[in-house]
DNA sequence: CTTCCCCTGTGAATTGCTTCACAAGCCCGT
DNA sequence: ACGGGCTTGTGAAGCAATTCACAGGGGAAG
C-alpha cells in the first residue's frame, strides 16, 4: 500500500482536477460531486512490480488509473498464477472490497510503470451512499465485471486452447476499444497464459501457427491482431474445428 | 418466459405478502417499500426443465426463487454445456441484464419444480432508483456474484481435477449454509461435472475415491460431504498432491 | 555500453483427462 | 406397476496439453 503524493506536493487543487477531469469514469458526474471528489483523490506513482493490496487484505482505498496497467491476479501455494483482469487506463479497480467490506479477494500489481488516484475508504463509503447517481453507476460497473468473468469461465469450461486464446484476445481488444485494422495489445505471451489458464509454450505455439497464416503478428511484449474474423469464427465453431 | 399466475387466483394480497415475507433477501425492506413490492409481485410455478430466459433475450422481469432450484447456464454450439450458477431458495437472479439493460449473458432453466415471484422490469428498475437501500444491497448482491465467479475462475485455471471438484463441493456447501455434519447436497454427478469443467466419468472415478476413504457418500441424485477437512486441504496444497 | 533478466521460440517425452462403449439401478409419470 | 429415461459405475484406448530442457534476442537499469 504506497502512499506516494508527489502530485499533492504542488498544492493546487486545480492541478488534480484537471487530470481527474480527463478520466472518463468521473467524466460525467455532477459538478459538486465532482468537487468533493477532488478534495478526496490523492495523486499516487508505482514503479512497475510494486505490490499494492493482496488477497486477504482488509480494503482501505479506491484506485483510478490514470496511465500504465495493474494486473489483478491469484497465486497458488504451487507459483502457478490466473490473471483475473488487467485494468488501464481510465479504468476504475478495488472498488468490490470496499463496497461489500469484505477482505480483498485477490492480488494488484503494477503491471507497468503507473499512474493512478486513490479514494480513502472512510471517504469513499458514505459518498457512495450520499450519491445516488453514483450508486447506479458503481452497479453498472460491478455488472460490466460480472459479465466479463462468466465471460472467462464460460471460455475456459467450453473452449479448447484455440478458442481460448481467440476468446481472449478478442475480448482484449474490444475492452479496449480497438475495433478497426491493427490491433495491438501490449501483452506478453506469459500474460496471455495466465489469464485463460495454459502454460506459455502451448500458447506460444498456438500464436505461431496464427502468424503463418497471418492472422496475428508476434512483437516483443505484444500481440497485433490483424484479422479478427477468423478468430471469432473459431470460437463460435466450438472446439477441435482442427485449429 | 411462462407467465403462470396461479398465486393470483386467490387474490389477496395478504396471502402473497406472507409467502414474500419469508423470503430472506427481502425480509429487512422498510415497510412502505415492502408494501409497494408485494403489488408489483408476481407468482409463478413451473415445472422442471422449464426454459425460463435465454443468452441474448432482452430482459423482461427480475426473479426471487421460493422453491426449487434455477440452472443458470451456458451451451456451446456443439452441445457442451457450463453451469455457472444455481439458485436457491430464497435467493434471487436475473437482477444483472435489468440494472444494466444489456440482454441476457446467459440461459436460465428451472431445475426442479419452482416456485417463484416476479417482479416487472418497468417497476423494477424506477422502484431501484427510489430506494438507495435497495440499491445499496443489489450492491451487495453484486459483489457476492463477482466473488462466486471470481472463485470458479481460479479454481478452473489453477487447480487439477481434485481441487476443482473439492473447491465446488466446499463452496456448495458453504453457499447453502451447511456447516455442521453431514452436509447433503442435492446435485446429479453430471451437474457438478458441467459447474467444474470436467466429463462426468471422470468426476464419478473422483468422487468414488473419496467415497472409499469415507471423505464423501454418493447417493441418487445427491452427494454427502462427511469429511470437509481433507478436501479443503486438498485444495490448499495445490495440484498433483496425489489426489 | 554492457550486463542481466525477461520474453520468445521449439522439440521430445510424459500424462491427466477425455472419449467411447458399455451395464445396471433408480425414480417418475402415466 | 411398469416402461423409459435419467443417473451412476467402470474399463480401455487415444490425445491434447504439460513438462522439461534448452537457446537466442531485446530492453531496461546501472
Amino acid at each position: 500500500m504506497p502512499q506516494d503524493n508527489k502530485g499533492e506536493a504542488r498544492g493546487f487543487a486545480s492541478s488534480k482536477l484537471s487530470v481527474l477531469r480527463k478520466h472518463p469514469y468521473f467524466a460525467d458526474l455532477e459538478a459538486d460531486a465532482f468537487e468533493q471528489l477532488c478534495r478526496y483523490a490523492k495523486h499516487a506513482t508505482l514503479k512497475r512490480g510494486t505490490p499494492i493490496f493482496a488477497k486477504g487484505d482488509p480494503p482501505t482505498s479506491l484506485f483510478a488509473v490514470i496511465s500504465g496497467t495493474v494486473k489483478i491476479s491469484i497465486s497458488s501455494p504451487d507459483g502457478r498464477n490466473a490473471i483475473l483482469n488487467l485494468i488501464g487506463p481510465g479504468e476504475i479497480f478495488g472498488e468490490m472490497a470496499l463496497l461489500d467490506n469484505q477482505v480483498r479477494s485477490a492480488d494488484a500489481t503494477a503491471n507497468t510503470n503507473c499512474e493512478m488516484f486513490t479514494i480513502d475508504r472512510r471517504e469513499f463509503v458514505p459518498f457512495v451512499r450520499s450519491q445516488p447517481t453514483l450508486a447506479m453507476k458503481f452497479i453498472e460497473l460491478l455488472c460490466a465485471r460480472l459479465r466479463w468473468t462468466s465471460d472467462q469461465v464460460e471460455q475456459v469450461i467450453l473452449q479448447d486452447l484455440p478458442g481460448r486464446l481467440a476468446s481472449a484476445l478478442l475480448r482484449l481488444t474490444e475492452r479496449r476499444k480497438l475495433t478497426e485494422g491493427e490491433r495491438t495489445l501490449a501483452i506478453t505471451q506469459q500474460e496471455i497464459s495466465e489469464m485463460v489458464g495454459m502454460t506459455r509454450e502451448s500458447i506460444n505455439k498456438q500464436l505461431r501457427a496464427w502468424a503463418s497464416r497471418g492472422w496475428v503478428r508476434l512483437e516483443h511484449g505484444a500481440i497485433v491482431v490483424l484479422k479478427a474474423e477468423p478468430l471469432q469464427a473459431l470460437i463460435e465453431a466450438g472446439p477441435d474445428d482442427s485449429n
